[in-house]
Parts: C-alpha cells; structure tokens; sequence
DNA sequence: ATGAAAGCGCTAACAC
DNA sequence: GTGTTAGCGCTTTCAT
C-alpha cells in the first residue's frame, strides 16, 4: 500500500484557511510580501495541520529553479572520487544547492546518458570528470546547458571551465624529490595512457630526469593495458602487484619507483614485500593522489598530494558562481602539487 | 549568460510537424499506441532536429513517477559507506531509478531536513541509516511516505523494515576466533557507545569469552569518547592511535585486540608499531568491517566481514520491491557476518 | 492587502 | 488513427 495520497495542495489549505490561493503562495513562500498578520498565522497553522509539503514539479513547471546540481564521476569506489564528492556535497548544500552524483565507471556511453538524464532533470549545471575524447559531444551539450565545469581530466579545446591538477608539475615533482634523495635510475609503474593525466605525469618525470641529464628509458617504463578502469580499487591494488612483478621479473635494476597512484603503490609494496624486497630499505617507491589511508599504510606513503577534498569544494564554487552570476567567464584553474613526505622513499 | 532557453515543447514539435500535441506525446513516450508509421517517423525526426528535451516537471505534475530514491548516510568519507552507495547505486540504476545521496554527518538535524527535502522531491522510497534515536519523527514521516527501509543501524520498535548487520553475532566470531588461536587474554578498543552497533558487539565478544569460561574484564575494555563522529576517516585512524596508547600505558597484558573497526585498528597498528611492538608478534588484532584497504596494508588485516556492497545493493532490492509491488510487507534483514582470516592474528 | 485567473509542459480521457 | 482539451499544483499579473 504505497502512498498514493494526492497530497495537501495550496487550494486546500486556501480552502480550509478561507483565503485565496495567491494568499497562502505567498505566506508559504516567505516573500517580503505584504499580508495581514493575522492572515499570515492562520495560513501557516493550517499548513502545519494540514501536513503540507509543496509540490515542487508545479514550481517548477513555473520557471522555478531546481536547484539541482549535476555531478558524474568515474566510481566512488576510489577514495580519491569519494573525497572530490564529499567536497562538492560540502560546497552544494552550503549554496542551496542539491548535488546529484552519477558514477560513470569511466564509460563514455554512461557518460552520455547521464548527461541527458541530468538535462531532463532541468540541473542548474553539472559537474564532470569527463574521460569522453569525443569533444564534439560535450560541444553541443554546451550549446543547451553553459553551466558546466569539468574537473579532474583536463580537456583540452573545450570552451569550458575547467579545475584540474597540474599532473605533468606532480611528474616532475615526484621525480624531482627522488633525484633530490639522491635516486639516479629510477622507474615508472602506471596503467594505460587512456587517461590523459597518465600522459602527463609520464612526461613531467621524463622532464625532470632530463633536466638532470637522465632518462627514464622504455626498460624502466612499465605500462599495464587493463580492460576495466576502476571497477573497483581492490582492482587497482592488483594491478600494482601485477606491475610489480614485471618489474621484478625483468630484473629491473632501478632504485625507486613512481606509482600511477597510491592504491597501485599498495599493490606494489605487497607483492614487494611477498618477494622479501623491502621497501624502503631495498628500494623506494612514491606515489600520487594522497588518498588518507596512504597515511595508515605501512610504510606510509611518500606521494604527491593531490587535494581531493578541496578540489570538490572548488569545482563546486565555480559552478555556482557560474550559475548564479550568469556570466560566462570561463576559468581554468589548474591546481598545483605538492609533495607529501613520509616513509617510503630511502635517502641514498 | 547562463542558459534561459525557454525550451523546445511538445505544441512546438507538434507544429512543426503538423501534427497534435497528442500525437507527439503518444510517439514520445514510445506506448504501443497505434500511430501511422509514417507520422511517428516524422515526429521524431523533428524532435531530434530541435534537439527536444522533455520537461518532466510537467510529466510530474501529471502524477508521474519520480523514479527518485532518496538515501541518507552519514558520509562518504568512510570507505565502507562509500562502498555501500556504490551498492545502492547500482541496483538503483539497474532497475531505473536515481539515487539521490545526502550525507548526514550522523547529525539528527541535517537528517531531518534531508528527510523533508526528499519528502518535497517527491522520491519513491527513501533509504536511511539513522542514527536518530527519536522514532517518533521517523513514525511521523511513515504516515506520509511508507516507502522507507533502514540499514546498517537496527532501530527497533519502527514498523518499518530493516536491513541490517549481525552486530552481536560478529562480535562473538571474532572473540571465538582469537579463543580458537589460543588467545585467553583479549582487549577490546572501541569507541563510544553512541551507536547501538557498538554496544551489540561488545555484547557480542562477553557472551564468546563467557561461553569459555573468559571474561572482557573492565581492564580490558578501552573506551574513547569522541565529539565528532564521522568527520573524516582520518579521525578514526587517530583515535586508534588514542587507543594503542591509553592501552599501552595501562600496560595491558592482553595478546590480542579487537578493534572496533577497520580504520580503528590501522590506527592501532601504525601506533604498536611506533613503540616497537610488532603485529602479529607480540600482540593479534583482529578488524570490523573488512575495507577493502585492509587488504592492502602490512600486515594484512584480519577481520569480521561486513559485506557494505552487498549490504547497499540487498537495502535497495528491498526498497524498490517495495515501490513496484506496492505491499506493505516488512522485511527485517540480519546479514551474517563472517571472519577473513588474513595475517594480523598469531596463532599461540 | 487580497483575490481571480492565466498559464508553465505534459498526459490522457474523450471526441471524431 | 488523430486531434481537442482539461487539468496536475504552482506562481504571479492584474484587478480590485
């Protein structure tokens, strides 16, 4: 027996207050509106009686705003995901605003419907980690809903806002702070190039070497095609243990190792540890993302943080400031890096 | 210059192909409602070219469905509820409707007002993890929306159903299983009571030791009173470092721990380890919840599964039976817990 | 200060 | 098979 109520509506209430429906619209609704006092109490107590919950879709259907925000992400099941969303639902419901998250699984076809869901859902704007190649996509999107920032993947040629992460600066970083502890053959463990971030973390750390007369050869350079990005980050630690035995099986002589990221790096550390190398005693490794259990790890994680939490709330400020200046300035934040130091990188 | 399009409409596709509105809304929503071929073609032809969007607002006031489900957690930062709404999310969409999530905090006032906010968006059911004590508020909100089932946290006495974990049953396996070790003198460190959970397995681990002649002496009970719950995971690492502590300093004698949770007993380690006390050599620790993380760290976590995907796809399952069948038939889950035996556990 | 009424976009009962 | 039309609940203009 679901409800099947027809609910309290405002001629009910207009009824059993004996006043007129734009009386009580405007008593529920706050406005600065001039009604008696008098008035304006028994409306009120009637809702309160009455049980009375407006109904939305009829405002809506007036041009009123849904103050819906549209977010779509790869998974949840990342912490570095859920972070980013705790930081937008953080920044959403402070600006009156209701995010509504849709996971992706990196699936651009996902991606497409969701988009169209949310659009259907008359969303003030969206939020989107995209991983689409296919601009031409979000192009006509755009057309219908400018409200759109895109974070996390940085995506070139698109008129859009966009908060992302200087992935190439974390590269060089990462590499830099190895070289600095004194690292000269140092090696990269990553996942397929599909994202571009990947891409670019690769070529900050070969800058970087470069830069210091080094190179990160293609022995060094272990690169693992997986068919399902992020379903789930138990994924993710096995694909770190699978790098890790290439590595170990090729003999790769390299004192350190850059991780894709830190849930990889686990991967890593485990198989590591299963093959008595020890970390960081036999070899360093350092990792990306920051993610918090990379703090309860044992060793804990040296990594380039990347501010999950922060850039939620950001993305999330810009989208509003969008929406409700309606002004199309477009800005392209690109966050900066930072290297978080703790135990997994011996000084040599 | 956000978005004011008033919208491509139904009267606008219909005048463009030069048919009724009728018509248009009969091809539109794809009913097995006789139209010539012909006509139909045209129709959606014409609403691809105006890139037609439709406006549930008014589907909705018609007496649509919203095919929204609201779901209430306390946040997404613990890794275990993250994996529970991936749970929700999933069943959800595979049977068509939207999740909406809102994180409470554990906060009774957002809870409310999240409540409230569903209740206005018109979902079909909602999916909460209460940890209101007052039933009297959710009492009321069953008058109106029916469609509510709870997980996670039993509440008793709420006409309502109930998906949720064998607290106390868990409780007793992990007390069984460090006995079955040879383990006789066991701590327990938790947090404080606040949730009934807690209290279940501490129930839970008395009734284990008694049934073998032990018992968990007030010496060996660490209890930490928080403000915060759920701020952030790395809270909860901290407060097992609290814990390891105030257990150290007591020098307690115990060989094995069990902690309250997963996060709980990293912090536990990270902070044995820091005073040289090695796990599992000098001392067991044996988790709740099973993250997926405690699989990744040194030593591999030992601990009670609680299966938080499962639990989030069998909550959703549930509700949306709920919604189609439209019976009021209240179920009242207790999911089983069972033991991962990884290597934080010496046998003795 | 209050009320009557139009209309937002959609669906469906009814008429043809 | 197709079209006309009456609302769904709400806000808001316009009249009073």
């Amino acid at each position: 027996m679901a409800k099947k109520t027809r609910g309290v509506t405002i001629p009910d209430i207009a009824k059993a207050a004996g006043v007129s429906t734009a009386t009580v619209s405007r008593v529920l609704n706050g406005v600065d509106y001039p009604v008696r006092p008098e008035l304006k109490e028994r409306v009120l107590e009637v809702a309160k009686d009455l049980n009375y919950t407006p109904n939305i879709f009829g405002r809506m259907l007036k041009g009123g705003k849904s103050n819906d925000i549209g977010i779509i992400i790869p998974t949840l099941t990342n912490p570095f995901y859920a972070q980013v969303v705790s930081g937008i639902e953080r920044e959403c419901r402070k600006r009156g605003y209701n995010p509504i998250f849709c996971s992706s699984y990196s699936d651009p076809e996902k991606e497409r419907e969701f988009i169209h869901l949310l659009m259907q859902k008359r969303v003030e704007g969206m939020l989107i980690s995209t991983i689409n190649q296919d601009s031409t996509f979000l192009k006509n999107v755009l057309k219908q809903q400018s409200n759109i920032v895109l974070f996390d993947q940085q995506t070139e040629d698109l008129p859009c806002d966009n908060i992302s992460f200087d992935f190439f600066e974390g590269g060089k970083l990462a590499a830099n702070y190895l070289i600095e502890n004194g690292h000269r053959d140092i090696a990269f463990l990553t996942l397929s190039f599909v994202r571009k971030s990947r891409q670019s973390i690769y070529d900050g750390i070969k800058a970087a070497m470069k830069s210091h007369g080094l190179s990160l050869t293609k022995e060094r350079t272990f690169i693992l095609s997986i068919k399902n990005e992020y379903e789930d980050s138990i994924d993710e630690f096995e694909n770190g243990r699978m790098l890790a035995r290439q590595f170990i099986e090729a003999n790769c002589p390299a004192s350190a190792i850059i991780a894709i990221n830190d849930i990889t790096a686990f991967g890593i550390i485990r198989e590591m540890s299963d093959h008595g190398v020890d970390i960081p005693g036999d070899i360093s490794i350092i990792g990306f993302d920051n993610i918090s259990t990379s703090a309860m790890i044992n060793p804990p994680l040296t990594t380039i943080n990347q501010p999950s939490f922060e850039t939620g709330r950001l993305a999330a400020r810009v989208l509003i400031e969008k929406i409700e200046q309606e002004i199309d300035m477009n800005s392209n934040l690109l966050l900066k890096p930072s290297v978080v130091e703790r135990k997994s990188v011996k000084r040599i």
